[in-house]
RNA sequence: AGGCCAGUAGCUCAAUUGGCAGAGUAUCGGUCUCCAAAACCGAGGGUUGGGGGUUCGAGGCCCUCCUGGCCUG
């Protein structure tokens, strides 16, 4: 280990795939240790989505409070942009007070992104998207698929005909831009991230046994008003569609699919642990593929 | 008790006249640069309820048994 990486001041990432007990830890090493928690999950930023989300309590938080929780309403988008920006500073900040970031949670792209950093890109545009999204009705992916071909061959041949997130972001970003997303993945790359880190994952030994950890905490939420949660927001929130980025989470798209009489609770019941075990699956694979871990 | 309908992948269902058993979903593996709890790609998975028969060849026809549903008594 070099002098100049001894130098840098220390931060945690503690990760983990959902129902594997990463907040139980976090708030005992706050107990041990002179830290701060930074939550790392795309779905606790936002306000009003508590159960759902298997948010830790108002208790909990009163004893261990954590950084980029509640700071969205769900009608709004987050990023990993975002994400990386408000990391950045928040580590400045508790570092500056002699504290160690303690990064706690299971949106692995975050981590990623924090960590590897991002490309200078152009911000994400709302009107450039819900044009391509009409344009893809109209023609289907495949044919915005060859269009993105034309004007940068490189990201074209490395995407599928029906990879819609991609296709979009890469044409968005040619519009804006007037260059392709690959070229400017080259250019710019940011800086390392300054601090010497320490990485922890929580990786169940058993995968039955994280299924069924999963299965009963569905339970729960069900039984704590889960549908009744997302009857609020509705309410609060006329806007929110199955569409909207807070509701794409986990058990809320399904509860309103069920809530708009597209199945019973039983099916509500089995898609929603479903979902929930092809998020943790996801989450596993990008643990096995990064380094450095405990 | 009798009549009718159904039984095919974990689940829901396809399969022309008897002609190579398939989809969706789930599961598993993977991809991931401003939506990532998202989006996408791939793989495995079958004694077609059991047994017998006809046929070059049966998921589909015949006999029989089992299971479920509906109708009649």
């Amino acid at each position: 280990m070099s002098i100049e990486v001894q130098s840098l001041p220390p931060a945690i990432f503690l990760m983990g795939p959902t129902a594997s007990g990463k907040t139980g830890l976090a708030v005992e090493l706050l107990q041990r240790l002179p830290v701060e928690l930074i939550s790392v999950d795309s779905a606790l930023v936002y306000k009003g989505m508590d159960i759902g989300t298997a948010k830790p309590d108002a208790a909990t938080l009163e004893r261990a409070p954590h950084h980029l929780i509640d700071i969205l309403d769900p009608t709004q988008a987050y990023s990993a942009a975002h994400f990386r920006s408000d990391a950045l500073r928040l580590m400045t900040d508790i570092t500056a007070r002699g504290k160690t970031p303690l990064l706690v949670g299971g949106t692995m792209l975050y981590f990623n992104a924090l960590q590897g950093g991002l490309s200078n890109l152009p911000q994400a545009n709302p009107d450039i998207r819900t044009r391509l999204d009409v344009e893809a009705r109209e023609q289907g992916w495949p044919a915005l698929h060859a269009r993105l071909a034309k004007v940068d061959a490189e990201t074209a041949a490395r995407l599928e005909p029906g990879d819609a997130q991609r296709i979009q972001r890469a044409l968005e970003v040619w519009e804006i831009s007037g260059q392709p997303i690959s070229a400017l993945h080259k250019q710019s790359v940011s800086e390392q991230l300054p601090y010497n880190l320490l990485k922890i994952a929580l990786i169940p030994s058993d995968r039955a046994v994280l299924h069924q950890r999963i299965a009963a905490r569905f339970d729960a939420m069900l039984e704590q008003g889960l549908l009744r949660e997302v009857v609020r927001l509705q309410q609060e929130y006329p806007a929110l569609t199955p569409d909207t980025p807070s509701m794409r989470c986990v058990g809320y798209r399904q509860a309103l699919q069920h809530l708009a009489g597209e199945f019973g609770l039983t099916e509500l019941r089995e898609k929603g642990i479903a979902a929930t075990r092809q998020l943790a699956k996801r989450q596993l694979t990008w643990l096995r593929g990064m380094d450095d871990i405990m």
